[in-house]
DNA sequence: TAACATTGTTAACACCGATAACATAACATC
DNA sequence: GATGTTATGTTATCGGTGTTAACAATGTTA
């Protein structure tokens, strides 16, 4: 062997481009230890020296796919509160629709535990925080109802969640015929599902 | 071996109620069919005989909470098709928070992908159109805004769902601290995020 | 240069899903 | 009742996985 390529060096952000270059054509469950460093030209142990086992690989994984996520969350202008919120939506909806694998990583829930990874959590919250924040912002600007931020931020969370696993599961077949299905699904929130608009803000809890 | 077991004669029940118990404790990566022959007192490739494959196994776990659910959600009361929204929404939440791992093999997308399981996709679609035919009626009676219908089961599904996996993953921690959480969540979607009742029927694609 | 830490290696363990070839039981038909 | 067919088990085996142990080579530092 070279003994120049003894001591790779770049083994670890190799193996995390790999991993994620595996995911993102197959799905999580793909991705192989010995594979990579068979790929990478490596024995499969020397891994081992870098990530203390797969599940912590995946969990950089998402790690990486929860900053990108922030940071797209970050760019959506916020001139008009009101387009604010619709285009965060917007934006959280097309970032689950260009990395389906990676979102269903970052939200698996079953891989992944909570709490066995801080810095995942770290990640995952700080994401969380831009929507937070557009929300809050939206209520300090009257625009939304003065409820509980909690509850605001559950709400809407809940929604392109929701709306995110849907589409790339591919168990709404409007998201392909409809473009504007999120969009729509977006705004019907925001304005409300009552007919009658009455002003009901006591009765949030019946 | 006792010749009167050779043909167990209730196997594949067996394996599914096997796996289902392991579902249930750990998750769907812990079912293995080794350890399940193992535990039922067969040899591993018996199983092959009743299932196609693992997935196929899984598939039929999925298929049973699939009906569950809908029977969950057909008990709802109907009287008043206002809290029988309501209703619906929190037996679904209540469905996954009691069997979130059965619920995470049900929406796993990533595992049991769409169009490989006909029978799975039907028993998903018949839970679905419970939740659809409330809000028709709910439309029918005038109660919800006329818009078009898939727009409306897709919002009130991406809620609920979203909500179901957010609370089973840990991601909301107010869903110990308040219980009601669902409910004020779905009550919010119910009436409304707008703070000013306009009558916005036409805004919805602006 | 010698000691030490880092980062590789090979060998091996204990699993896993899946298939092939074969054996037994149940059953249907003559 | 004997016989052929089907259903349902068996054992043996293949290729794959994550992971650990024991060892070797390199890089670093006193």
């Amino acid at each position: 062997m070279s003994r120049a390529a003894y001591h790779h060096g770049d083994l670890p952000q190799q193996a995390h481009q790999q991993a994620l270059d595996i995911l993102r054509a197959e799905s999580d469950t793909a991705i192989s230890l010995r594979a990579i460093a068979k790929q990478i030209g490596v024995s499969a142990p020397a891994l081992y020296r870098h990530f203390a086992d797969r599940e912590t690989l995946l969990a950089e994984l998402a790690i990486t796919g929860f900053q990108w996520l922030r940071d797209r969350l970050r760019q959506v202008e916020q001139d008009d509160p009101r387009k604010a919120l619709l285009h965060i939506g917007l934006a959280y909806v097309s970032f689950a629709q260009d990395e389906p694998h990676l979102y269903r990583l970052m939200f698996g829930g079953r891989i992944l535990p909570k709490g066995a990874h801080p810095r995942l959590d770290e990640a995952g919250l700080e994401a969380f925080r831009v929507l937070e924040s557009t929300l809050a912002r939206g209520q300090r600007e009257g625009y939304l109802k003065p409820l509980p931020l909690p509850l605001m931020t559950a709400t809407a969370w809940s929604l392109v969640h929701g709306l995110s696993e849907l589409i790339i599961d591919g168990h709404l077949p409007g998201a392909d015929a409809e473009p504007r299905l999120a969009e729509s699904v977006l705004t019907l929130l925001l304005h409300g599902s009552r007919n009658e608009p009455e002003s009901h803000t006591e009765d949030t809890t019946p």
